[in-house]
DNA sequence: CTCAGTGCAAAGGATTTGCATGCCG
DNA sequence: CGGCATGCAAATCCTTTGCACTGAG
């Protein structure tokens, strides 16, 4: 686990350096509380998660974690926009949205199904014109929770 | 055509009345200005298709037609929602994302893909004691607008 | 007639920004 | 030291709501 923390550390920081931004003690508190959490963190979360941040500064170093490719941003039905690693920081996933509590959990698909899902975007892509960059997966319904609640 | 727009009609208007709401002059003409949309359009979009619709009256209706099934509303990245007739008015069908300009446009899979896809959703959703609803996927790129651009 | 629907304008709430201060390089 | 980062509070902007009026049944 040290290792892993070291190398995220590392990889974010040269993100940063790449965009002439500093990886400041708000920055790495915000990276971590991100860690943390068990999937993509609205602001009040990461605010509940490390009080000593500042909701503004939170925001606005969401943005340049965003910019320099470190952090996603993701909007899903409710109000609050959610913020995980960058993919590429942690690994490939998808979401769980709770349709019930708005909540927000990762999964994974066999390394098959990917690919073949792959080959299937890039083909719709490529018949309108459209250059793909990424694909996004979320499965709607009621988690775990809120079915036994 | 013309027998589409009846059946879409007559469609809406079942789950309007089964929600003890009228299909009234407003509804009508939003339920139009989605359908003529090439996918699913912001508010904005929608007064500038039928200027003679007001703002909150829009934004109540579509609330209203979500609530009985006829509409579904989509946030992507920008700070704009957007809606779109629900799919089992339309077509089961994916969105292709513009990270440049922000535009959703339609794209399908092949139903052999679909099919795959909604095993291997199934799979993972049973995993997670995850009660599935629907599945949402979207390609994100640079339409074919922006790249000329 | 009655009550839901409408439109205007004002309020709400997540997010952004201005500005003075603190800290990294 | 110089400039970027920070934090507070005020401003923004999409969206929602209050209220009086209109129209559907």
């Amino acid at each position: 686990m040290a290792d892993v923390d070291f190398d995220l550390d590392q990889e974010v920081a040269d993100l940063l350096r790449r965009g002439d931004q500093r990886y400041t003690t708000g920055r790495r508190r915000l990276v971590a509380a991100l860690q943390a959490g068990e999937g993509p963190l609205t602001i009040t979360q990461i605010l509940e998660e490390d009080a000593s941040l500042a909701q503004s500064s939170v925001y606005r170093n969401l943005t340049i974690l965003e910019e320099v490719g470190a952090v996603t941003r993701i909007v899903t039905r409710d109000d609050f926009a959610r913020y995980e690693l960058a993919e590429h920081l942690t690994e490939h996933h998808h979401h769980l949205i709770c349709t019930t509590c708005g909540d927000v959990a990762d999964f994974s698909l066999t390394s098959a199904t990917e690919t073949s899902l792959d080959r299937a975007l890039r083909r719709a892509a490529e018949e309108a014109g459209f250059a793909a960059e990424a694909h996004r997966l979320d499965l709607l319904g009621v988690c775990a929770d809120c079915r036994a609640a």
